[in-house]
DNA sequence: AGGAACCGATCCGGTAGCGTAACGAAATCG
DNA sequence: CGATTTCGTTACGCTACCGGATCGGTTCCT
């Protein structure tokens, strides 16, 4: 399932996905908060704000500050852990799936009209 | 030359970059200073300040901010137009170059270690 | 020549993120 | 039990970026 591409074919669909997430605005993230969103909705739960702080290589703060920006967007929820009552548990949102969907489209799109040989 | 992706391989690819580049660390780059680094470096020159606050959608200062960072870090250069001495011409530089060579490797070996069907 | 238009930089107040160092709550240990 | 460890959060001072307005410097237009 691998996928091979060139050095112009890696830099340019960053480019185009970057640039198009410039362009809408919308959501200023942090690519440490792109970072967070997408260890939660791609890696299985639960998460923990020192098990995200571990696997970015930041500080706590760092997690819970970014936790806090994107619960206010609805990106994400935070809930105490009954069984551990020290515990965060995040969990994922509609409007975050919703998010992370967008980008995948925003992806694929530009990776699909990514210099077309010829006849543009 | 375009590149097809499934919503899992899109989204799989930029959550190994985005981790990776958030775990280095190193420069800590915006999205809008990492897109106008792009579209410097990818297309045509020459680029200016208002042009790629067009390019963008954002504001005049944000380049000249950005211009700033960037050029403290080596990444670009300015250099005024002596044709039209109210432009300023925005030129690549070497360490520019090297680093959008990494980003370039760390994408291509992302995407080449995307879910490798079974066997690790 | 002189006014208008243009270009990039700078100033302003405000906001958001940072790292370090603490803190309170909860669980664990002895 | 109390003492210690483990959580996540908050406090603090700082830095960087933001949008909008404005500024000199330059060119264009008549």
């Amino acid at each position: 399932m691998p996928i091979d591409m060139t050095p112009s074919q890696a830099l340019g669909l960053w480019h185009a996905v970057t640039l198009e997430l410039v362009r809408q605005d919308r959501r200023d993230l942090t690519l440490r908060q792109l970072s967070i969103l997408l260890e939660i909705y791609l890696v299985p739960p639960p998460h923990t704000v020192r098990g995200l702080a571990a696997t970015l290589g930041v500080t706590k703060p760092v997690i819970t500050r970014a936790l806090d920006t994107m619960g206010e967007q609805g990106l994400v929820s935070r809930v105490r852990d009954e069984r551990d009552r020290r515990n965060v548990v995040i969990r994922r949102t509609v409007e975050g799936a919703l998010f992370l969907e967008r980008l995948s489209d925003l992806v694929i799109a530009s990776g699909r009209s990514l210099a077309p040989w010829k006849t543009p």
